[in-house]
DNA sequence: TGCGAAAAGGGGTATATACTCCTAAATGTT
DNA sequence: AACATTTAGGAGTATATACCCCTTTTCGCA
């Protein structure tokens, strides 16, 4: 038997949403917790690395972020001592790289990642990550303006 | 034909989640840009109501939100005058409420939000509310330890 | 009845996120 | 070559979120 309230108010998909980010942020964290990393900070070591000593907008672009929010984030990193800035070509541009330590915290963070990643592939099970994509999709494409 | 950084690298689940959780909040708050309202305060005004004048706590256990957290997005209401508090029957907590800003914002919003809803649901598909409420579950149940 | 435990809320600190504005540097155009 | 435009990054402010600790109040039990 349905509550009143979600009678009242069905939920939202945005709300529900939301909340699902953050419990998946909780678990991805708890698994990383012995590694000195937590979830975001793993995805923007990932990305540096694989990117190859970008530029902050490089990153930003790439990780579909604001330039200031990637900016706060990559000061969390620098301040643990796990990522260097040098000045790049560009005088206005700075290069982003991992330090020693930034890529043992890496090497660590790696196959614990990798084992969840894992875990949650099988409960998803086949096409599960496809029809997840697809309904998120549907999701967030942006309103036309009639639809407002 | 995939990247390569793709292939080294393949999406995270998390980071995917939070993305889309980020867009669709910025597709509700478009929306309701006229109204005064983004959506987590119109979510937060529609939960006051229904619950009918709930305790902090009470909110919170409600939304999944920590009482902290819910603390400070109500201090944002409060400043907009569109809540306000009471002390209730027990001293130590206070009921909140709407003020009749609140009650005219949210009558505003209520059908800007109704009809995002509705373009979602069609957007989704026979269903993929289902789909997508089952595969959420199974991404965000907590790891048993062994599995970490 | 008195005392320890639990509950309610607030504040400090921190991360994650975004918008706006600012400066410095590079680029392009006349 | 000079000036306007664009690009790169940083800082201020704000919201959303959570953890921890603190005080006040209530409650349960010995």
């Amino acid at each position: 038997m349905r509550k009143v309230t979600e009678v009242d108010h069905p939920n939202c998909y945005c709300i529900d949403l939301r909340s699902a980010a953050l419990r998946l942020t909780q678990i991805y964290d708890d698994a990383l917790s012995s590694t000195g990393l937590n979830i975001t900070q793993f995805s923007l070591l990932a990305a540096i690395q694989s990117l190859n000593a970008p530029t902050l907008s490089m990153l930003a672009k790439e990780s579909h972020l604001e330039r200031s929010t990637l900016g706060r984030n990559l000061k969390v990193l620098e301040k643990m001592e796990y990522i260097e800035t040098r000045t790049g070509l560009d005088a206005r541009s700075k290069s982003i790289h991992l330090s020693r330590k930034g890529k043992a915290a890496f090497k660590r963070a790696w196959p614990i990642w990798r084992g969840v990643q894992k875990e949650l592939t099988g409960r998803l099970g086949a096409d599960g990550r496809g029809h997840l994509d697809t309904l998120l999709g549907s999701l967030t494409k942006p309103l036309a303006a009639q639809q407002i």
